[in-house]
DNA sequence: TAGTGGTCTAGACCACTAT
DNA sequence: TAGTGGTCTAGACCACTAG
């Protein structure tokens, strides 16, 4: 037997060899706990040498779909509990993965200058010009949260005049101005709806809400976006998936 | 010049290079944006293979304590905005990393037969008998959290007759039964106090509460606990860092 | 004892970036 | 052109686990 490879394509032998198993996974070919081909078997059936091999095993490890047990093997891991951990996606993908339809309500859309505080979580000075989002979100239309975004101007000039109703925001990032998330940091805390929250929600003033603090960057550290988004308790959770870093 | 390691150590010498660069980096000896070695510069000073120093790099790189650009380098990222992102620790360690004193109250303390939501989390059958403790957690003598643990009985014989008031959970957990926690789950949701919790935590009733369920498992996937922790929103945020792990 | 994952070597070619 | 990170090879020895 063996698994062959496109050793013609510009995807890396062992990306397609993590595609491969993770697509078994999915579709359930490889059961929870059910072991995986060994590093040595996996280079053998794919041509390539163990340290390919361990790579794409190694991916597939960070990712939570395979453990490893020394001097035993490597085995499917049982699903999560929740599938929808929280990642790197906007609120539109991250809906649609949920197999909910998104929509979105400009509330306010301008160019300010940055305060303190922003311009430090963007790393700008302040008094820098930033543009200033405010957005109802939808899923299902029925109001899920209330956004609140800012983003340097200077990184994207004109973002302010595309359809941001219409088209994902992370999308345009990437489309027009070639921007690729690299990772982002949450703080995520609890509060009592106010006036303003409670009526673009409609829900009752004091409702619980889940805000999330987000700031998103490139693979060079430099800020895209610091949004701040007010959820609905009774209609939205937040998963994450936690390892222990220590390699 | 040149970086020795101990070849005799136990640690292996891409986790002392971690070592040494993570602390340089603490200490700020290595500053925000300031380049790190290369992978053939770090090879040549270790007297390492590159591929070794190339996993050292890369740990640091999967912790966000650096960053590489293709065909420019390596350097280091930028603080993180809090540095006390959620991570395995348990209470007792996360609240001495943020500099204050935790300490505990056991509310209860019983052996239960598991609920079926319960056992279907802890990965057991209902009806098999778990532990059942509620804590309340303190920080610098101040009420912070009401805690709700599951951890099945089988797993850790005469758990509840250590003193858990006195030591960490997790401290026991490793020390008496050798359990290391390996990676875990967390759905965190915002609510208002009920009449319990407002009056465990010395708050007024509706009071905006964080709370956050963790499932934590070993590296073979099998669950250790299942504990809902419900925080006051005044005292405390959840910090997390997200990358995109497609590799 | 045979098989596993963990670590390590000493090379190699590629695409990319800066000068 | 020189240097960088990204990928890949074909070996090696180790500690660990199971039968």
């Amino acid at each position: 037997m063996n698994l062959p490879l496109d050793r013609a394509s510009q995807v890396p032998l062992y990306a397609q060899i993590h595609e491969k198993l993770r697509r078994q996974i999915e579709r359930d070919e490889l059961k929870a706990g059910a072991a995986v081909p060994s590093e040595r078997e996996l280079a053998e059936l794919c041509k390539v040498s163990r340290m390919t091999a361990r790579q794409a095993l190694n991916s597939l490890k960070s990712e939570g779909f395979v453990y490893q047990e020394r001097g035993i093997g490597t085995f499917v891991a049982k699903r999560k509990l929740d599938v929808h951990t929280r990642n790197l996606a906007g609120f539109t993908e991250e809906m649609r993965g949920r197999g909910l339809v998104p929509s979105s309500k400009i509330l306010l859309s301008e160019r300010e200058r940055a305060g303190p505080d922003t311009a430090t979580e963007l790393g700008i000075n302040a008094g820098d010009e930033v543009f200033h989002f405010q957005r109802l979100r939808l899923a299902d239309d029925l109001p899920l949260a209330f956004e609140d975004a800012y983003l340097p101007v200077r990184r994207f000039p004109d973002l302010d005049k595309k359809n941001l109703e219409k088209e994902s925001l992370y999308k345009i990032l990437g489309s027009v101005y070639g921007i690729v998330m690299h990772h982002a940091e949450e703080v995520l805390e609890a509060t009592c709806a106010d006036r303003k929250i409670a009526d673009a929600l409609k829900i009752k003033l004091k409702s619980p809400i889940l805000i999330v603090h987000r700031v998103v960057f490139t693979e060079s550290n430099l800020a895209v976006e610091s949004v701040r988004t007010f959820y609905r308790a009774d209609r939205y959770r937040a998963t994450f998936f936690l390892t222990n870093n220590a390699v």
